[in-house]
DNA sequence: TCACGTTTTACAATATTTTAACATTTTATT
DNA sequence: AATAAAATGTTAAAATATTGTAAAACGTGA
């Protein structure tokens, strides 16, 4: 559910943090240079970026600006062999998150991961609990006040993307780009169906409630 | 030999719970106290502990915040009497695996270490008992009520794979990929028929039901 | 060939998704 | 403030998609 984009030429490298990324459940996406992953992340929406900084054509602090002119929120975790403070500095500067030094410790470096994506309030484990509402994306099952709460798919995916951006406003067609097949004819107004749905079943949680964002499209705001 | 330390103070439940877990197989250590439940943890290596929250001395959470200090790893199991939620996400907070209410079912009890050890990757029994269902995975053999029910291979894995985690959603292509050839050209309607005949063979079972995520997969839940 | 497990197929039964119609609310314009 | 226009809310029926199941076809080893 938790998509991250990982940007590091040398493969090996790319490979291992994937691996170890995906073992923590994160969906990941790998480009080899920074302009590879600048389009990468221009297509998909990504709740973290992992870059280096040395890399070919564009290197990682070009990257970062280049994402700081259209999202100024994304969380941007520098990876890299240099430890001078130079570039530490001028990567904070950007927005950077963090830093993490090469080689390092998975272990502490998963550790980062989900400290940046806490902070960021993303949530970054398969369950997720929002007032009496707790959902489990491993199971598919969403729990309000212990009782299983019946939802289709759809409305399960709407609801844990919903929540796992609360106050983020998503536009139906961006929606409908992410859950629905790539032909699918449906009208963009079948996402109104589903939000009616989503507010009828949801209408005993306590901890959220799914606003409209008049001319845009919808949000989930906590209360 | 996979070791289990056992920190509960009620010296009978504390017995009760080990005598089962050695019926299964482990090895494990009892302590009723957090104080000599840390001391013991730090002597032996433990693949997982199981602890009481309200003990003398030095409670659960205590205890598992120093465990956490020098183990971010090992899986810890909760019992408690209490169902309440701040108890419940102050220890998911802390790392807790699972947590189990008092009183409860030894049956499932034993289900969820299990699955708390193959979820962490520590190899376990070969052998599942779900209500009066008992699964053998190196005989490859099951019985209802002592009588042998006749599975297939392919029965057998998938339902062992069920079992082994109760609740989990599988998806056919999952399944699929887990037990068939890798150049094996069946159709994921395969799977169908499969439970089908699970669920025929299994209607004498009282432990546990196959239920259908419908646009997603499969999954075995207890009761 | 037979016996047995596996896979496919076809159709029935269900569940979900989408449409479409009308109601209501919000926004823009006068 | 009144009105029109646009966007959204709501609902149930229609359209699709998924799943259940039985039977047939397939493949393999004794």
């Amino acid at each position: 559910m938790v998509k991250i984009l990982v940007v590091e030429d040398d493969r090996a490298i790319n490979g291992l943090i994937c691996s170890c990324l995906r073992g923590e459940g994160y969906e990941t996406t790998a480009c080899y240079d920074g302009e590879a992953g600048l389009n990468a992340f221009a297509e998909g929406s990504y709740a973290l970026v992992i870059s280096d900084i040395m890399m070919p054509k564009m290197d990682g602090f070009a990257l970062a600006e280049e994402i700081r002119l259209f999202n100024k929120q994304v969380p941007i975790l520098f990876m890299t062999a240099k430890d001078d403070k130079p570039s530490k500095l001028y990567a904070y500067k950007l927005g950077v998150d963090d830093y993490v030094v090469k080689p390092f410790d998975t272990d502490v470096f998963m550790l980062k991961v989900a400290a940046v994506l806490r902070r960021t309030g993303i949530e970054t484990n398969k369950s997720l609990t929002v007032g009496n509402l707790t959902m489990n994306s491993e199971e598919h099952t969403a729990y309000v006040n212990g009782e299983e709460l019946p939802l289709t798919v759809r409305e399960f995916d709407l609801l844990f993307k919903f929540l796992s951006y609360p106050k983020k406003t998503f536009t139906r067609s961006a929606l409908m780009e992410e859950f629905w097949d790539y032909d699918s004819s449906a009208t963009s107004r079948t996402v109104d169906v589903y939000m009616a749905k989503l507010r009828d079943k949801t209408s005993v949680c306590d901890g959220f409630e799914i606003l409209t964002v008049h001319g845009l499209g919808y949000k989930a705001v906590l209360k």
